[in-house]
RNA sequence: GGGAGGAUACCGAAGUGGCCAAACGGGCCUGACUGUAAAUCAGGUGGCUCAGCCUUCAGAGGUUCGAACCCUCUUCCUCCCA
């Protein structure tokens, strides 16, 4: 099975551009390709993995990727798929994004084997706007572009477009045309929702040089469940382990739903059509086990957060997980501290602390009324134990260990208090 | 430029002088049931020193014993006429 028929099989080509060119292209040898990343936080997120993974595929198969920082574009901003103008970084906050970005998506790519990361101020910045208009933007037609979905979308909205984001196209089929002169890139890949952007790349491709540039893209990952990618309560997830934890991190994709756990080890994981297949059917054979969202939870934990990553998330979903919260000792609480939501306390609040005020300063609840609320609703407990009272204290009986308390909060948010001495 | 109608909690949307911390729906949280599911049913969904109190209904003033609701000004939005 060849590059082009894997990402077939995996749901990963869902719209690109050449027909069969493309796979004939890609057959005919090593090709360049590209992905861009937005800049816009200093964390890259769950939402980034497909490209980072589908940039990841095609070094393997002797590729050549480049990830592209849209340091320059993400100062123009996307109209794409936003419902409104959005608010833009300025140059520092950027350049500052971008280099902690590069360090994520060294864990999928190889840069000392011909992958490359690079920004695209380093070129949109030293462009001149009459040296733009002339070379690039003679060869728009703004008919063309009012077409085009994203304009689309937000000239009947109320909120309007502004000529800058109107013009965010341009820079992106730019990009692709400086990367083809200066790199010898062919093709770039993006999510169904850049399909316009980069078809507009192909053209521009045509019209300046004469050459034939390609687009790839996948479809939009969804779950099943209507869960918003990527998103918890407590917000997005992730790639930063000081923003989400290895814990949280895998503990998001073991409670994939079960219809998802195939397609997202199809979309997301390396693993071989056979073993993708046997996990599915594991799913629909004995489903409470998770095999397969296990499965998928250890291979990305792992790609990003490495072995220590993996095995603290696995160590503490084992023992938040397995039953015996009071089991527990000390030093396996210890353990498991970093990697789960927690919070040191003076010792001298043990005994005075309300079990209210420990639900919130656990942070497994915002205020203290929604503590209580959790509480007389039946769904927080210490340890084993449900707490049945706001008002009660927290005391030493209730430490799983020397120093630890274990906080749950419905079934599966887990908090840990430490009293230090 | 003239005229009409709007702005309510995460979102949508009722309410038009006291019974309003504010109906209803969605979302979200929790319980039961489960598989750390789904579906279903039930409860909850501003804050606190919680049988009470405090801050909310675009913003600022005012009328009133009492205002989300009435009046004035301001900001923003929608529609009609030019």
């Amino acid at each position: 099975m060849d590059l082009f028929d894997e990402l077939l099989w995996r749901g990963l080509a869902y719209q690109w551009t050449g027909e069969d060119a493309l796979p004939a292209r890609l057959r005919d040898g090593p090709i360049t390709l590209y992905c861009g990343f937005d800049p816009s936080a200093p964390s890259l997120h769950i939402g980034n993995l497909v490209g980072l993974t589908t940039l990841r595929r095609f070094q393997k198969a002797g590729h050549h990727p480049i990830a592209v920082a849209g340091g320059g574009t993400g100062m123009i901003g996307d109209p794409s798929g936003k419902s409104e103008e959005r608010n833009l970084l300025s140059e520092s906050e950027l350049a500052e994004n971008v280099a902690s970005i590069r360090a994520q998506i060294a864990r999928f790519l190889d840069f000392d084997a011909g992958a490359s990361l690079v920004n695209n101020a380093d070129w949109l910045g030293a462009l001149g706007y009459i040296e733009f208009l002339r070379d690039v933007g003679k060869h728009f037609s703004v008919n063309a572009m009012l077409a085009k979905e994203s304009v689309r979308a937000r000239l009947e909205s109320r909120a309007g477009i502004s000529y800058t984001e109107f013009s965010y196209m341009l820079m992106q089929a730019y990009d692709f045309v400086h990367l083809h002169e200066t790199a010898g890139c062919e093709l770039q890949v993006g999510g169904s929702d850049q399909f316009g952007n980069i078809s507009v790349g192909v053209d521009l491709g045509r019209r300046m040089h004469g050459v034939q540039l390609f687009g790839l893209t996948w479809p939009l990952v969804t779950r099943s469940d209507g869960v918003k990618m990527g998103k918890t309560a407590e917000g997005a997830v992730w790639l930063d382990p000081a923003r989400t934890s290895p814990y949280a991190f895998y503990q998001w994709f073991v409670n994939v739903p079960d219809a998802d756990a195939g397609p997202f080890l199809r979309f997301f994981t390396e693993l071989p059509r056979e073993e993708i297949e046997a996990l599915e059917a594991d799913v629909a054979r004995a489903p409470q086990k998770r095999e397969a969202q296990r499965r998928l939870a250890r291979e990305l934990t792992l790609l990003v957060h490495g072995e220590d990553g993996l095995r603290a998330a696995e160590r503490a979903s084992a023992a938040l997980f397995g039953g015996d919260l009071d089991g527990l000792t000390e030093t396996e609480l210890l353990e498991i501290f970093a990697d789960v939501p927690s919070k040191d306390l003076p010792r001298a609040r043990l005994g005075a602390i309300t079990a209210g005020e420990a639900l919130t300063e656990a942070g497994l609840a915002k205020s203290k009324s929604e503590a209580r609320r959790l509480i007389e609703g039946g769904g927080a407990s210490i340890g084993n134990r449900r707490i049945d009272d706001a008002e009660r204290p927290v005391g030493l009986g209730d430490l799983a260990s020397e120093t630890v308390a274990v906080l749950r909060a419905g079934k599966n948010r887990f908090a840990l208090l430490r009293f230090a001495r």
